[in-house]
DNA sequence: ACATAAAGTAAAGTATTCTTTACTTTATGT
DNA sequence: ACATAAAGTAAAGAATACTTTACTTTATGT
């Protein structure tokens, strides 16, 4: 994701700006604090144009 | 989801065990009453094998 | 070195997701 | 028609995601 972000060369502000949420939101995310929504992993996915399955993925156990 | 789960010939409480996941986790979703997290959505991905965005899609608003 | 943008962190509060329990309704087979 | 499996529904509580505010640290350009 934060690759992803990179390469768009947005900032956590602009990206959380574009899909609503708050910069902390980006930043908690990205720092894997948590997973996020599946809106918000869609949206993501949509605004990076690659399938969900690219930003995240699934622990091992999972 | 409900179509997905249909061809693979499981109910709601397989499906649930599978994921790990109450049955009514499982029923509400189906029934649209909230949408699941990511992990959820990547769990449920992986058994019906299609991508995330095949099951869960973007209210045109979003 | 300095100013400023960007990113990291933290903590309290709100909102949403998920569980548990339990009961009701609908479908399926015999 | 009856028994049983499957699905629907509801409500309270636990867990997790998200917001808001605010402050600190790190990066970038001049």
């Amino acid at each position: 994701m934060r690759v992803l972000r990179a390469i768009k060369n947005i900032t956590q502000a602009e990206l959380s700006e574009m899909i609503q949420v708050s910069r902390q939101t980006i930043n908690t995310i990205e720092s894997g604090k948590y997973v996020p929504s599946t809106v918000l992993a869609l949206k993501m996915a949509k605004i990076f144009a690659v399938p969900v399955e690219e930003i995240f993925e699934l622990e091992p156990e999972d």
